[in-house]
DNA sequence: TACTTATTGATAATGATTTTCAATAAGGAA
DNA sequence: TTCCTTATTGAAAATCATTATCAATAAGTA
């Protein structure tokens, strides 16, 4: 999805698009890792002067709200967002530089009928998330 | 693990055993779901009146550095901890209750082995989480 | 172009966590 | 047990992140 769609998809949806929104949306389009609010309002910025970094929590949130984008908790902190996955996906963490790759197809359903029933528990989701080195951090 | 095996671990490692770490650490050993600093605060309040919010997050802090208890990620929030799980264990939530199990024998070998693959990702960790309803809460 | 109103950024308010500090009490030594 | 050193404590202040307020502005439609 390009940053134009993410455009589209918040005029679908009754938002306005407007200038502030353009360069937030930019800023988290192209990201490759996770974005705090902060880092959005840093890297926005050079786009957008007089952007407000109290707008850029609002289009994070309606972003998120939309599932555009998605929130990313990390051992240093849950307050980070990336881009999406489509369908049933999972995030591969860089904990060198950052680095978010996406992946699917694990099947975890074994699994979690046996823990079902072990547990009594009747099993609705799951968070699974993966961290290591990207291939460039690996060789560097 | 008890209360008192808990303050003894403290002790082991050249903290004091004060009745402010006590109240802490019989509040949070004997809970069965994740508790935030401040119900941790409110319910061992009960056992010694004088305790300070600050001193629970001092405690919780040190209990964490131990590993005697761990964080626990939920959507609603990152900041709760539970007595932590031994081994390879993984938690199982109750969106009702908040009612904490654990689980352990996942098997995520050949999975993570093929996502590297994919990849290019050398991966080091796992964070995986079941949500669901206990069985109490299945049936009320 | 004109008009309605969602959106904006500055500012203030809130809430959570951390720091500071003087008083206290844990616990090892005598 | 009694001392004595110093880790620990809670109150208060400081800091940091997030949210609410509000008057000015600009998006988008007619
Ligand atoms: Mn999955
Ligand atoms: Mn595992
Ligand atoms: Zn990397
Ligand atoms: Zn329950």
């Amino acid at each position: 999805m390009s940053a134009e769609v993410w455009l589209t998809q918040l005029h679908k949806n009754g938002y306005r698009i407007t200038k502030a929104r353009a360069a937030v949306v930019e800023t988290v389009e192209k990201s490759t890792r996770a974005l705090t609010p902060v880092e959005v309002y840093d890297m926005a910025r050079k786009k957008y002067r007089a952007l407000g970094l109290v707008t850029v929590y609002r289009t994070l949130e309606k972003l998120e709200e939309l599932h555009i984008i998605q929130r990313v908790h990390q051992p240093m902190g849950c307050q980070a967002f990336i881009s999406a996955g489509h369908g049933h996906q999972h995030l591969l963490l860089c904990q060198n530089c950052g680095q978010v790759a996406f992946f699917e197809g694990d099947d975890l359903d074994a699994l979690i009928e046996s823990v079902s029933k072990k547990t009594g528990y009747q099993i609705s989701e799951h968070w699974f998330q993966l961290f290591g080195l990207c291939a460039n951090c690996r060789v560097n």
